[in-house]
DNA sequence: TAATTAACTTACTTTATGTAAGTAAGTATA
DNA sequence: TATACTTACTTACATAAAGTAAGTTAATTA
């Protein structure tokens, strides 16, 4: 990316949510820790760009990966406060889609 | 895309502000209405892609196209109402990044 | 006349995403 | 015991999206 006069900590925020599906993941999981297959169900992404984004978001220290340790283990995702902190953005959008989207066909 | 149980208007929203430069060129419009060539070094994003982006987010009834019919013709691109009604998304990315995010080096 | 600018488009390369199958560990079912 | 199934992934390969660089058209300036 050139250089731009775009306030940086503004222009890599972006560059993390611009990501597809970036914004559905952390949508989803603000209904609460959730496992991987229930994710990857719930919105249609497939397994393996899940697998990438959960490591992003993972390393930006929006989501949290849990492992308890039972038999079967079982893996929670969930989101940490900062991931949280993304509910604003997420509610601006559904206002904006409420107000100007027109209902259609996906397709 | 599979089906999933998701809001269609937030999920199609999503779908346009997720893509790549969609937020960037959209924030650069808040600005005001400005040339193609303009938005280009601006955001540092290639023609290729801007031109591709414009012609979508037109389509999405988001940005307008206005063709100044003087020597040489002048095109400007700007935000519709629809697009206008995006800033407050933008703002709360704003507001998220300036709490959130480190300051760092953009690699 | 040559060089420059604006607004693109075209051709080609690289990167991202989708699809499908595979793996490892454990569980349930016949 | 053997077969099938589940979870949480990974791998290999195919397709789609984005980046790069050069080209186009029309007009302008040096």
């Amino acid at each position: 990316m050139a250089d731009t006069n775009i306030c940086p900590k503004f222009e890599k925020a972006l560059s993390i949510l611009n990501k597809r599906w970036t914004g559905l993941i952390v949508f989803q999981l603000l209904n609460g820790s959730q496992r991987f297959c229930h994710i990857e169900s719930e919105i249609g992404i497939s397994g393996r760009v899940l697998s990438e984004r959960l490591k992003d978001l993972e390393k930006e220290g929006i989501v949290k990966r849990t492992v308890y340790d039972e038999t079967p283990v079982r893996i929670e995702y969930s989101l940490t406060e900062k991931g949280l902190a993304l509910e604003p953005v997420l509610n601006a959008i559904q206002n904006w889609a409420d107000n100007w989207m027109e209902q259609e066909a996906v397709n």
